[in-house]
Parts: C-alpha cells; structure tokens; sequence
DNA sequence: AGTGATAAGTGATCACCGATCAAATGGGAG
DNA sequence: CTCCCATTTGATCGGTGATCACTTATCACT
C-alpha cells in the first residue's frame, strides 16, 4: 500500500489543466467570453469536451480560474508601483495609471471580474471566487489610498470613502473603454491623463 | 381594394407588441437578462414562442427596444433637470444625480447599454441602435457639461474631454454598484454624495 | 511477465436555447 | 357565405452546457 499515488496517465496531471486553461485564455481574448463554447476549448485542447469536466465543474469555473490568475497578476503590479514610493501627486497618478493600464490589457479578466451579468442559476461558489478575487485587489488598492490618507494629503472623509469613489472613477474609464472601443473617444492617451488628473484633484487637496 | 388595410387579428397589431415588451422587461428586472429564454417571455405574454418572431426579429431586438425605451427616459430626464438652471456647482452636482439615479433606477437598461459582452455574431444593427441609444443621452449630457464649460467655470481642458471623463466618473460608481451589490459598499447615500463632490472637485475650479 | 484495480478519456445522450418553417387558424372584405 | 391573408402555432434544426455508461491505458503488486 503506497502512501500516495503518484499515478499520472495520459493527461499528466495538473499539465493537462493548464493545457485547458491556456487554450481557453487564447479563444476568450480572440471571439469574446460568451462566444467560446466548452467543446472550441476541447478541440483547442486537443481532448473531447466531456474530458474538461474531469478539471472543472462547470464551465464558469474555467473562467473564474483565468479571473483569479489574471487578479493575482494586478496585485502584484500594484505592490511593486508602490514599493518605496512616498506618497506623492505624482506616485499616486502612476498607481491611477497602473490600474488602468491592467484594465486595458486583461480587457477579458476585467469584464469577468467586474462587469458580467449576475448568471441565472446559482453557481454561487464559483462567483463568490470571482467576486474575492476582486475584493482582494480592491483591498490592496485600498491599502495604497490609505497611505495618501494618512500622509495628510487628501481632502476630509474616510478612507474607504475616498478608496470606493476613486476605484469606482478608474473603473468607469476601464469599462467604458472595454466595453464601448467603437465610441468617438477623445485621444486615449490624453483621456486618461486628464481623467487620473481629475481623480487626482477630486481626492487630493490641492 | 381599400387605400390601407387596418386589420388587427388578434394581437391587435402594436398592443401585442408592447404586451411583448411588457413581460420582457418584468422577467429582466425579475431573473436578469441573460436568464430569461424566448420561451419565457412568450409564455408570459400568452403566446408561443415562434410567434415572438412576427414582432421582433431576434430575442436581442426585444432588449435593444426596451434600452432605447429607458435612455429616452434618461434624456428627459436630464433635460428636465437641467431646464432653466443658471449653472452653478449645485445644478453640476445636481446633474450628476439625475445620471446615479438613473442607472440606479433602470439596471436592466444601464446593463444592456453601457455593460454588455459584445456578442459573438454580428447583429450589427441591433446593437448600432443600443449603442446609439447610449451616445445619445452621451451627447445630452455633453451638452449641458459644455454650459459649465462656458461660463467659465471648469478646469482648463477641451469640453469634450471634460464630458468623457466626467461621464466615466459616473459610469464607475452606477456600474460598481449595479453589477456588484453584494461588495461591501459603504452607505450609498453617504458613497454617492463624496463622489459627486470628487467629481465636481476634479472638473470645476475651486 | 502477468493481472486486476483505477484513473483518464470518450461517444452517446439529455434538457434547454434561439431561430425557422410549413401548416393551421380566424377575422375582415366582398 | 366565402375567400383571402395576416397571424399564430407545433414541429423541428443546429448548437449549448452538462452527465452518463463505457472503453482505454497506466500503475501496483504478485
């Protein structure tokens, strides 16, 4: 009688998950979420689409793992943006920039986490993983607006107050942005300067 | 041969319809948009399924009208609120309101509009007419940021770029709110109130 | 090396979805 | 009363997420 069995078989494990994972990333950033069905992740795969359901539960919690993976990745960044920068104007326009520029480029990870319709059912645990993914990397964000806050250099009102209206400024460009590219935006570049400009003076006492 | 025939059989031609759109909408608000089928609301209505298709091309048609339906609502609204106010920082703060309240009041719209996962086909029309049900209470709202920005009392930048990022200060918080109820926001009143002056801080000169 | 237990993978299938079609229905015009 | 045709429908199509019994292939143990 082993202690553990090691046995792996054809899919190798824990490989043939990530397999699922990068595949469904690359169909979800190409046609839309919504738009890649279990079986296109299977053939992308190269397995048969009952086999995904050996790795995941349903097919919401592939996404979630791609959510939480990708809100892992925003964490970090944020970390390290502040790493031993005092709380500056400037340091905290680079982390408005910061946020912005994760929501721009994990454009699929930001629309799960933040801006998908409350599904029908109750896949209740899968979605509350999503939701903590984002609570997480709202409560770091958080951590770095209290740093302002406690340098005195912000206008009255609770912290969390200024974290949840300066969070819900920058997620209003990110998902404008997303979710409407076809609108006659202004520049981007200059857009955002201007709007991380504004939240700035909106939070910050002049 | 009569100059036009006015027959209206049973559903009585445009009674139906809104009967139709009657039911959609309550079903929205009831089990959210992605969780109600074509079966569903036919049976609320009282009628089959295929017959929907006499009045709607597409189960998407049925969403893009009730959008179009809210946002002319918002456009009054707006309109309304707007009329005859000299503009001061109390009629912008105002303003904004009227927009929060919105969103806060047509969830199901605001999400079709402004939220929604680009679809995987291409009902290109249907969701030209959602689109521009959105920018044109964008337009709207531009115009009456552009009277704040012609007396004079605005920071330094071009209107436009004023009314966008103005515009995704709000969108942030009635999104936020809207797709993640269960967040543990601080009070809504308290939350709305701050930003609104963060907002009108970040666009007005002091 | 041979064998049985078991994990991994599959074809078939279920219920449901949006959408379409030919056929049935029923109210107005002549 | 009869015909016409807009309206409505049952049946059906292809596609979806998910589940099942079954096959396959690997490992542990003799």
């Amino acid at each position: 009688m082993t202690v553990r069995s090691a046995r792996k078989a054809k899919g190798h494990g824990a490989e043939r998950r990530q397999e699922i994972l990068d595949a469904a990333l690359m169909l979800f950033a190409q046609r839309g979420i919504l738009a890649v069905s279990t079986r296109d992740i299977a053939a992308a795969t190269g397995i048969s689409q009952p086999a995904l359901y050996a790795y995941f539960r349903t097919r919401d919690e592939i996404t979630a793992v791609l959510c939480e993976q990708a809100f892992h990745d925003l964490r970090t960044r944020m970390l390290a943006a502040a790493d031993h920068q005092l709380p500056t104007r400037a340091s905290f326009m680079r982390m408005c920039q910061v946020y912005i520029d994760f929501g721009l480029q994990q454009p699929d990870a930001y629309r799960v986490a933040f801006m998908l319709e409350k599904g029908g059912s109750e896949p209740q645990e899968t979605k509350a993983r999503i939701i903590a993914a984002g609570v997480e990397s709202f409560e770091c964000f958080h951590g770095q607006v209290a740093r302002f806050v406690a340098a005195g250099m912000t206008r009255p009102g609770e912290a969390v107050l200024l974290s949840q209206s300066l969070w819900a400024g920058l997620h209003g460009l990110v998902s404008l942005l997303i979710a409407r590219p076809g609108f006659p935006w202004a520049d981007h570049q200059v857009l955002i300067s201007r709007h991380i400009a504004a939240l700035a003076d909106g939070v910050l006492l002049s």
